[in-house]
DNA sequence: GATGAATGAGGATTCATTCAT
DNA sequence: GATGAATGAATCCTCATTCAT
């Protein structure tokens, strides 16, 4: 009778996440995801051992969430435009990303606070080059489809562009709205290069 | 006699910049700040209203740094190479950002704290805002000389180009030594796009 | 089917005893009892109304295998040596010990935390002083078979002996293996008294 | 300017005594103990880091004071009667033995929660044999002066004494009132032993 | 008869902050 | 100008106990 109790697991894993979205990771305590949730504090201890735990489990929830989505990106390349791929690939990480970035330096935040812990959680690594790792493939893909750069390293460039997405998640101007116009002018930079007249 | 006065101040910016760049901003405890400053806690109270503007002034302080070296940067627009502009741009902003970031994520853990503080401290976005500010600037003036794609707006590359720098401070794999050539290889995405074969 | 049901209460109180022997009884929790019994915790509750009323259990059960063999001390009086009669009690006495003192404290301390339960509990009153008593009665047996001073009260050794064995549970000295010497001293120092040149 | 904060730690180290013998150590808690001393439960960590340094304090404190006393125990050796010196020097140790009893045990239950403080703490274990020495001492002095028995070795005597004394503790029937008598009949049967018609 | 899930009450500890000196 | 002392509020976490299944 696993029923009840996999809906609360689900549950707090859920208001982890919106919590942390919500409020930052400042708030983010356990009272307040016990309340969010609907249960009671010590209903989270039933489920995970520790606070550092449930975050964990709801990073590694939102990263299975984008590895699914992206695992099928590789094989994409060459059909589309390089830059529409582009765009929905980003598009879909940031919407992902407002949710994890935030759960992510919770959690390390929460990790680091004990020596003990400071193993940076193999599994969670794992998750968490997923998507470089994918969108690098991509990119290599494309590189021998001949619609990328060959001198370029693929890795690079799928490290430097996840970086700006992330980045951006920090600059006050990139939120919200403004988001797919700041995603579309991202990708023209990458792709175009900034050098040049433009008007080639 | 603010001799004494003022160095005690300046200590605890020294401090909390220390403390929060060593321990992460969970660790940056009055008590770990006034310590690593050779003070009281209560002294932090006689230099500053709260804790929030102790480090608001360090942010401050990190950023007039930043700062004073962009200032003349705009000017040597059309000078030496676009690339290496940039690369050495990019590297002064990486050293102060191994500081600042994490300092600015402290500032904002504990702004949003109370909702009454959620205003955007507006002396702060200025200070936050002035790097993109001059490297747009900078870029404009590039334009004008010929070395930087029209089509492309100054602001929205600067803003795309700190992004990935500050988006790579949270990148394990760019850490430390390689720092260097990451930046290198991000100026050269940037410059030359990823499109086509690269050997035009 | 009272099978299984007796099974598991006895296990239970088998676990108490065990844990609280193993660990102290800060950790002799419910949880950990009812893992030590392979049970869940809840069933615990469908056998004792109370953790209470499981620490009483586990007690009375002790002090039965203990009351059980003392029952026929009294009979031993005038048969074999004085020495020899008390060395074996005490020693019997001392291997019950070790899993009942610990019990026992552990019930007091949960007793005692609500006042309405502050009352003595007549059970287990009676059967704590159940050794006093038979130990008395097999003193007193002595008195009249000339072995023992008839000038001091059997109720008042029996106390103090059983004083003197508890209380050097608590003596790190008494641990272990130097127990049976330990005893041994016990005893002669009450037989002989500690007055006089000891050759009389 | 030490006089409010030395008065807070004395009043501290008063409460827990108090607590610990009021209530029993399982009550003894932060807040019972802050509400004893008359200060926040805050106030008890700017003073200790631990309860557990709280409680080891006061064990030490309350074997201060017994130590003290005990000191010239030995030298009084051949003067006075030697059950008199005895009683007197029991019922001394009874009475702090009330309150020092429980804060060991006290002490002790939760030393053992966490493994890494399983050393018997050396400050302490040299206090807790003081009051055996001592004794041990008086003894061989009283054997030197031909008041007790040469065959027995002191240092069993104090221990099986003491052993006795802190028994008696644990027994419902020796408190309150009826000490003086149960220390006296105490003293009585060591003197005596129990051997004999008593009317020699 | 047994259990997985849930919880209210409470435990030790930390933190930013105030105040008398 | 500086500090030792004190604290209220909050944090994570544990425990004995109840209940639907």
């Amino acid at each position: 009778m696993t029923a009840r109790g996999d809906h609360t697991r689900a549950e707090l894993i859920r208001a982890s996440t919106a919590v942390v979205a919500r409020q930052g990771y400042h708030q983010a305590t356990t009272r307040a995801i016990a309340a969010e949730a609907g249960v009671s504090e010590a209903t989270i201890y039933r489920h995970f051992p520790d606070k550092r735990a449930l975050f964990f489990a709801a990073v590694l929830d939102g990263h299975q969430e984008m590895l699914t989505w992206m695992a099928d990106l590789p094989a994409r390349a060459g059909t589309g435009s390089l830059a529409g791929n582009l765009t929905e690939c980003l598009t879909r990480l940031a919407a992902l990303r407002g949710a994890l970035v935030p759960l992510e330096l919770a959690l390390m935040a929460d990790t680091n606070q004990h020596e003990e812990h400071d193993t940076p959680i193999p599994a969670l690594v794992d998750a968490m080059d997923g998507p470089p790792r994918l969108l690098a493939q991509y990119l290599a893909a494309e590189q021998r489809c001949g619609r990328v750069n060959t001198h370029l390293d693929p890795a690079h460039i799928a490290l430097v562009l996840l970086a700006a997405l992330f980045g951006l998640a920090a600059v006050p101007a990139a939120s919200a709205d403004s988001l797919p116009a700041v995603i579309a002018e991202t990708v023209n930079v990458f792709i175009q290069g900034i050098t040049g007249p433009g008007d080639r």
